[in-house]
DNA sequence: TTCAATAAATGACCAACAGTCATAAAATGA
DNA sequence: TCATTTTATGACTGTTGGTCATTTATTGAA
């Protein structure tokens, strides 16, 4: 009795701790998407949740680990999506390339994920990024999603709509690899005048990704 | 007489101030990719560069500003060696297979450069890059960059190697951008142990490469 | 209701570091 | 030789991420 009401407590004061949690990286999206992240200060997120700059340190170890905290959060909603293409009744190929157009969506209607995958994927190679929890966490995600591609893989090689002279995993790393590749250009293209380096092209987004599914979909489909 | 002089004169200065430069960012890059770019004071540069660090403040406006001097060299040296592909007496397929393999070749030997590249790119999306006379002139690499690539295509389907259903434009950013995608995660997958997302998956960053340039290859390549 | 104990919140404070500037040293050329 | 201009310097400043002693709120037993 005492123990289940204390449990209970506990229970609650776990949620409203989450819950702060979650507060507080709202108000860092706010933030961030408004003047991005390396000029949002501490102070700025900290006004914007309505709490003192040192109480935003019993939640996170960081600024660092906010912005990863973004990054969890955008890679979760990702996932979903992805998960949910699997779930179609749809070939394999089709799948694939739906994955494809997934991404691209998701990137277009959360431009703050965009950035902060790169972030995440810059520090990895760079900092000495000790938040081994969230990145464990992070990398666990990215696992997640190449699953959902190798899979949908691996059904288009049984329904003969996917050629099977690759490993399924080989062309898994390929066609995320590629697909990030191509979006991110095309993201950077539309979304920057100053991006010289296609301004005489005047591909849409979608034309563009579209036709980078048609391509590698014809490299790897099953033509016979 | 007099004024062919001081014209040689000021000419010494140049060549000695752009030496200088150039002794500068040979000391950014040796402590850059000893500590990465966060990690990096001005101090340490101005120390390895054997000068006070405001010095470094007469050749450059900030530390940004010497990391993107750092790019500009990198993407100079990129588009060397592009260029040289172009050159070969090979059909245009190859080419564009050969610019993969030379992107590849890059970044391994020269990872400070996919470092620095990212971080461009990074700060496009995110900062207010004021700088804008080295951000136009990193612009006007990409560009070139892209030329060759474009060029390769329309030499390859002119001799027949490659399909002529795409304009060679899109084709050419498409190619680009998932070169740099798969690349980007391959190389991730080699260099960092901690990168779990392909623990389990032991393929070479060649055969991934490789792999991937068969399969894009095949989808613009002309079957007939 | 009261109160001691525990937990949560706070903002003044500190250290690190990018960037500045008054001063000094060196180079120039008359 | 020396006045003038150019180049170099490091002490100094402002900003900001992160800390911690102190304050405030919550809890639960008496």
């Amino acid at each position: 009795m005492t123990n289940s009401h204390k449990m209970k407590k506990i229970s609650r004061k776990e949620r409203e701790r989450l819950a702060r949690k979650e507060a507080i990286i709202d108000a860092a999206e706010e933030v961030i998407t408004l003047k991005g992240f390396k000029n949002s200060t501490m102070d700025e997120i900290a006004e914007k949740a309505e709490l003192g700059k040192g109480t935003l340190y019993l939640y996170f170890n960081s600024k660092t680990s906010i912005y990863l905290a973004i990054c969890d959060r955008g890679s979760k909603l990702l996932n979903q999506k992805m998960a949910q293409v699997i779930t179609m009744d749809i070939k394999g190929i089709e799948m694939v390339k739906e994955m494809g157009h997934v991404y691209l969506d998701f990137i277009k209607s959360n431009p703050i994920y965009f950035n902060a995958f790169n972030f995440f994927e810059n520090s990895l190679s760079e900092d000495r990024l000790v938040e081994s929890a969230i990145v464990d966490d992070l990398q666990e995600h990215g696992v997640e999603a190449m699953t959902y591609v190798v899979r949908a893989l691996q059904i288009g090689m049984q329904d003969g709509t996917i050629r099977t002279n690759y490993d399924p995993k080989e062309l898994g790393i390929i066609f995320w690899g590629a697909s990030r590749g191509v979006i991110q250009v095309a993201y950077m293209k539309e979304n920057r005048k100053s991006l010289k380096i296609l301004s005489d092209i005047n591909f849409s987004l979608e034309s563009l990704v579209n036709s980078f599914i048609d391509i590698i979909g014809s490299g790897i489909k099953n033509d016979q």
